[in-house]
DNA sequence: TTCTTTGTTCCGGA
DNA sequence: GTCCGGAACAAAGA
């Protein structure tokens, strides 16, 4: 379940794997991910050289010469590899060990120096789509996209304006890509607890205070969940079946009927669905 | 066979 | 037209 820090984690990958390459050969081995893949596109960029690899929201940018860019997300269990020939080591950019299974290998990049690049999606709900440079800009997917949370634009006076006039609860405004983008569920869920805020709220509800709370957690949870998942790349010939460090931090995603572990409440984590998504939260302590 | 998982999109009601 | 939330959808594993 890739969100912002995962996708981050996946971006210093590449950036550190694939930079000042060069594409020799694409294989598509699955054109039906969430999109059909264009092999015409993907032709076009044989013999372009990675320039550098950005991330917007849960999107990945790698920007090529040739004025081309590959966008890609990675949907629910996209993950990349990279193999080096000569060499057995195989290097994992995201935690979950089951995806060593070679049949979800949808697309694989061969560049110069004997590296290659695996995309592999079980459920295929990602997509890999090339891009013009000058049509980034007006991309459908990036284009409604509301702020980075990790930034400044995402502030008091941003949040206050943005709710007039609107009253959901405040999980699915979180949730909304609009609003600020790149959280998903299980982040959500985190920030609330650590705001003491039920996920059922109504944002006309809180108060300017329960606002810097959330702002001030969304920042600090993603933020260490990054800095976990940077420390959570693992070599994949020597972990496999080891888990990775995300899923042991959580404090309330997946916690149902376990005791809430802070504030010394005496809570029972319960579960209920918003919007068709599991949520959880301490009925103790968040308000 | 049915249920679960997620981000995104679509649709109906207010 | 806008806002909101429920449902559908993609695919595969349990």
């Amino acid at each position: 379940m890739p969100e912002l820090p995962e996708v981050e984690v996946v971006k210093k990958s590449l950036q550190k794997e694939i930079i000042n390459l060069i594409i020799k050969k694409v294989k598509i081995n699955d054109i039906n991910l969430r999109y059909k893949v264009k092999k015409q596109d993907f032709r076009k960029i044989i013999g372009s050289k990675v320039l550098k690899v950005n991330r917007r929201s849960k999107y990945l940018l790698v920007f090529l010469t040739n004025n081309k860019v590959m966008t890609i997300h990675l949907g629910m269990t996209g993950k990349f590899f990279v193999l080096k020939k000569n060499s057995v080591k195989k290097t994992s950019f995201y935690y979950d060990v089951k995806s060593k299974n070679k049949n979800h290998d949808r697309i694989i990049f061969y560049f110069n120096n004997n590296v290659c690049l695996i995309y592999n999606d079980v459920r295929k709900f990602g997509f890999i789509k090339i891009l013009k440079l000058n049509d980034l800009k007006n991309n459908k997917h990036l284009k409604i996209l509301g702020p980075e949370p990790i930034s400044s634009l995402y502030s008091l006076k941003y949040f206050k304006n943005y709710i007039i006039g609107r009253n959901k609860n405040i999980k699915n405004l979180l949730m909304d890509q609009k609003f600020i983008s790149g959280l998903g569920n299980i982040y959500v869920n985190e920030i609330l607890f650590f705001s003491k805020i039920r996920p059922t709220k109504k944002i006309n509800k809180l108060k300017e205070i329960h606002l810097k709370l959330i702002i001030k957690n969304t920042k600090n949870v993603l933020k260490k969940a990054i800095n976990l998942g940077g420390s959570s790349i693992k070599d994949f010939s020597n972990s496999s079946g080891k888990k990775g460090n995300f899923q042991d931090h959580f404090s309330v995603y997946g916690k149902k009927g376990y005791k809430c572990n802070k504030y010394n409440c005496n809570g029972i984590i319960k579960k209920v669905v918003i919007s068709n998504r599991a949520s959880f939260f301490c009925p103790i302590c968040q308000k």
